[in-house]
DNA sequence: CTTAGCTTGTGAATGATTTCACAAGCACTC
DNA sequence: GAGTGCTTGTGAAATCATTCACAAGCTAAG
C-alpha cells in the first residue's frame, strides 16, 4: 500500500466525527466544502484526502453522509472493535478508563494494570486493576490490540519493551518520554507538557507559528 | 519573525527534556548526533532546528549541555512562569491539575473551574474549584496566560468563546471537538480518540503510515 | 434531448519540510 | 604551527504535503 500521511489520517478522523453529528441532524448529503468548513481545512484537501482511498462522492451532488461515514470507518479500521489495555492506574489512567470517546468508537478497555499494591484489586469503570507482573500472561491470553501507557516517564520504556515483546503491536504513550519500539509496532505519543510549551512559544514569539 | 514549523518547536521541547536528563547524569557537552538519537531524529535535523534561532555549538566539540538548555528554554519562552486555568474539574481536569509535567516546567495552575455545584468549593491539588460563572471576572483580575479546556465536546466551543473574549490568548483543548478561536489566539488540541484511531489505521493498513 | 448549474476527482504547480553534503572551525597531538 | 579527527552551520537538493485549476459527470429543468 502507498504511504498515507499521518495528517491525512488525522483529518479523516475529524471528518468522521463531524459526519456522525451531521447525520444526526438529518442531513442526507454533504459537499466537500461543508466538510472542510467543519474541520478547518479546504474542500480540495478533503477531496484529496479521500482520493487516496477511492471515489466516494457523486459529481454535482456531494457525498451521501451515511455512505461516507461507513467508508471512512472502514478506512480507519473501525468496523471491528479494538481491545485496549491501560497500564498505570493513576489519575491519567483512571481518566482514560472512563473516557467516553474511547468506548463510543469501539475501543474496549479489557485490562488495567498497576504496580502499586494499594491499587491492585480496586475497580476502575468496572475493570479490576491487576498487577503489572500479570502483563505477559494476560497479553498472551487476551491478545489485546493496543497498550496505553500512563506511567511515569522513567518506567515507560521498560513497559513498552515488555508489552511489545509480549505481542502488542500498537502503543499510545502518555508518558513524557519519547519511546523506542521495534519495527512494525505502531506508536503514538501524547505529551501534554510539549503541547503547553508549543503554546508558550506561540505566546512568546507572536506570529512565529504558521496560522492554520 | 520568520515562520517556524510546529514540528520544529515540538522537537525543541523534546531536546530540552533530554538535555535536562543528560545534564543530571553529569555530561557537560553533547553532539547533535547524540541529541538526535534521543529524540528519534537525525543530526542534520537537530542542527537545522537550532539554526533557525542562532548558533549554539562549537565546531568539533558539540554543544554545552547547560548553555543549550538555557537557550532552548529562552526560545520556547520558558524563562518566565506561565499561569494556567483548567476548565472542567472532571477526571481529565483533575488528572491535569496534578500532572507533574506542568508544574516542573513553570506552568502554574492558578484556577480550576466547573459548572457542577457538587464540585465547586472542593479542592484539587490545593486549588479551590470555582464556578464557571466566575470566569470572566477572574480572567480580568488574574490575567492567566493559558486556558485548558477539559469539558465535554458540546460545551467546549462556548467556553472557548468566553475565555478568548475575556482576554485569554492561548487555549489547549482536550475536548473531542475542533474549536474555532479568534485570530491571534494560539490553539492546540489533544484528541485522544483521534490518536487511537490513527493507531487503528496503522494496525489495519500495515505499513501505510510512513515510518518515523 | 439539451442546457445550466454544481461538485467531484485529479494531474500539475506551488509551498513546506527534511535530508544531503561539504566548507569552516575548534581541540588536541606531535 | 602544521596535521588529524570531529562536529557545526548552512546552502542546495530531494522529498513530502497542500493548493490550484479544470475536465468530467451528475441532476434538474425546460
Amino acid at each position: 500500500m502507498k504511504h498515507i500521511a499521518e495528517s491525512t489520517v488525522r483529518r479523516l478522523s475529524l471528518y468522521l466525527r463531524f459526519l456522525e453529528e451531521y447525520e444526526a441532524t438529518g442531513h442526507a448529503t454533504i459537499s466537500s466544502g461543508e466538510l472542510a468548513e467543519s474541520g478547518g481545512t479546504t474542500s480540495a484537501q478533503v477531496r484529496k484526502d479521500l482520493s487516496f482511498f477511492g471515489s466516494f462522492g457523486k459529481r454535482g451532488m456531494g457525498y451521501t453522509v451515511r455512505d461516507l461515514s461507513i467508508a471512512i470507518r472502514e478506512i480507519l479500521g473501525l468496523q471491528r472493535p479494538w481491545s485496549v489495555i491501560i497500564i498505570g492506574a493513576g489519575k491519567i489512567g483512571a481518566a482514560l478508563a472512563q473516557y467516553r470517546g474511547f468506548t463510543t468508537r469501539g475501543f474496549r478497555v479489557v485490562g488495567v494494570y498497576d504496580r502499586d499494591p494499594a491499587r491492585i484489586g480496586t475497580k476502575l469503570e468496572g475493570v479490576t486493576v491487576r498487577a503489572e507482573s500479570d502483563l505477559e500472561r494476560d497479553i498472551a491470553k487476551l491478545k489485546p490490540d493496543i497498550a496505553v501507557l500512563c506511567v511515569p516517564g522513567d518506567a515507560a520504556q521498560a513497559l513498552a519493551d515488555r508489552v511489545t515483546a509480549a505481542g502488542i503491536h500498537a502503543v499510545l504513550n502518555f508518558a513524557p518520554t519519547p519511546l523506542k519500539v521495534p519495527k512494525g509496532v505502531a506508536l503514538r505519543a501524547v505529551n501534554m507538557a510539549t503541547e503547553l510549551e508549543i503554546l508558550a512559544f506561540g505566546l512568546t514569539n507572536d506570529g512565529a507559528l504558521p496560522v492554520r
